[in-house]
DNA sequence: TGAATTCCTACCATTTTGGTAGTATAATAT
DNA sequence: ATATTATACTACCAAAATGGTAGGAATTCA
């Protein structure tokens, strides 16, 4: 029942983006991965994977790096972790159609249940609560 | 984020017998196998790890297999997944004592509110819920 | 033009996962 | 008693996931 590093180095970089946001400069890869003590190469796959979403500005070369698009507040965690994650159900059925078990299946309910509360509780925090 | 297979089949198992307590009989690993359609070599080792709590009765033999020890309702869910899948951290430094930056660490919060609800969650559910 | 930086593709060792196989041991119905 | 049924235990294993690394191409800017 863990997350991933994936999951831990995409959200680390996000909040050190949104640290940054105030400054209006960009910030490098080289740069987060020595603050946070992260490996550059790996960092550099989780930013390419997140680069997809709509979340940040890109420049190359001398004094670039990344820099947030939007305020902190309008980045929901749950949204950046299913990003990286990809789903953060607990167990399969509770996420897919593939089976169709469901509502029948021992203890359905209970896997429901908590994919739920892990839900509610990532969509309710932003960057922002973490600056 | 998943459940491991461990996880499942120790939940499945533990619900059969609390479905089985009020009949005072004892059910065989293979009767659940085939009625859940699990694989019967790794149930066995699933409960080979259930069996060392003090969860069930045994029995070997002809009308052998287990027995639920006390009332549906003494059986904490959160207890059965941490005996069969270990702690449900969702990053180890919620957990154990070897990354000592946790406050200061960037995002540690969140993930430990995240802890907080799964074990919230799991420890307010037992056998009795599911039967 | 050179240095800094992202982008992209390929590779890889280790660990985890989800099993299977086989045998020993014990209980019991008959 | 003993044949049958069941658990207990040990060892093995293939496939996938994990968490990286390596190297070079493309781009930007001072």
């Amino acid at each position: 029942m863990k997350i991933s590093a994936k999951g831990r180095y995409a959200l680390v970089f996000m909040i050190n983006l949104a640290n940054n946001y105030e400054n209006d400069s960009y910030i490098s890869l080289n740069e987060i991965a020595k603050k946070e003590n992260l490996s550059y190469k790996y960092l550099e796959k989780v930013v390419a994977i997140l680069n997809k979403k709509d979340y940040f500005y890109v420049n190359k070369g001398k004094e670039g790096g990344y820099k947030l698009k939007y305020k902190p507040k309008d980045y929901v965690i749950g949204d950046i972790l299913r990003t990286s994650e990809g789903t953060l159900a607990p167990i399969a059925c509770v996420e897919n159609t593939l089976c169709d078990k469901k509502v029948s299946c021992t203890a359905y309910s209970f896997w429901d249940g908590l994919y739920k509360e892990i839900n509610n509780y990532i969509d309710s925090k932003t960057l922002d609560d973490y600056i």
